[in-house]
DNA sequence: TATTGTTATACTCTATAACTATA
DNA sequence: TATAGTTATAGAGTATAACAATA
């Protein structure tokens, strides 16, 4: 169990990541927004798979899961064919000009990230990739369990807005 | 200097931990947005400032900040009061309307931390928020720099939609 | 002429709800 | 009746460009 102002502080650092997050999706093609390329990385790992299953993976609701994939689809990077065990499903898989883009994404990914952390060291890079993984491990779990909403009382200073 | 195959599974754990900022987002009140919550904590650490200096250090660009601001000074969280040195500029200051709203954010991301991370150790928190402050600190210096597009040929087959 | 901040517009990403088709 | 996926709608977040006021 960690310190009160730990946590405080994890939680102003996990805010402030998305300055790295928007930085890494500048570096993309024009034509590839960053959910895209998640979509084809995802594809490229687990090999293919329904849209149910990518929704988990990529911790997005279906419907967002669904826009993702179509433009992907159009685009011509995946293909879309129907599942013989269940009519109501499509199975996912990487085209080879999917395959192509996704080199180029791993390509650039791997320029800038070698440019900005010219100065970590190989272990440095492994701790931290562990530990972003344990984190999201540890957040997964509860995706599942009832929304936590104890504070929203009418007492909250945050319900008096005006004083 | 870190292996290309670390560099990859970086891009997708920093891309992946998304998902972990949208569960941090979902605790806040309901009247007080993500983004909120980031200039309210940034006031309070680092006191009265201009709206550039906090622009930089939200990383986003003062247009969008300006939004934000407007935002917690409509609900009484802060005050803007002109600066004397400069009559273009305005002075950003917390309320004790946000200071409280701030003691209550300070408390719903302690206890949702508590509650997802409870067996990480101490140090394992503070290895995390060490690293992420690093890796902001390395990604911080290049956003001056000339904007990095070294690959946006018409030979990439990131060009190739139709292929 | 340059800088500080605001506003208008557009784009990306996400969630909820309503809907279709199939199990 | 329940589930897989799609679409419509709404809302949050960000960037670019045009603008106003001041340095």
């Amino acid at each position: 169990m960690a310190a009160h102002s730990q946590y405080e502080e994890l939680a102003r650092q996990l805010s402030a990541i998305g300055a790295v997050k928007r930085e890494m999706g500048r570096i993309l093609p024009q034509c590839c927004p960053p959910a895209s390329a998640g979509v084809l990385t995802l594809l490229d790992r687990h090999g293919e798979m329904r849209m149910s299953q990518l929704a988990e993976l990529l911790a997005i609701d279906m419907s967002v899961t669904s826009r993702h994939v179509a433009h992907v689809a159009e685009r011509g990077w995946i293909e879309r064919r129907p599942d013989p065990a269940d009519k109501r499903s499509r199975l996912l898989r990487l085209t080879p000009s999917g395959r192509e883009l996704l080199a180029e994404l791993s390509e650039r990914y791997t320029q800038t990230l070698a440019r900005y952390l010219h100065d970590w060291t190989d272990t440095d890079v492994g701790h931290l990739v562990e530990l972003l993984a344990r984190l999201r491990t540890s957040f997964g779990d509860c995706r599942t369990r009832a929304p936590y909403d104890p504070l929203d009382s009418p007492t909250s200073p945050a319900r008096t807005p005006t004083g």
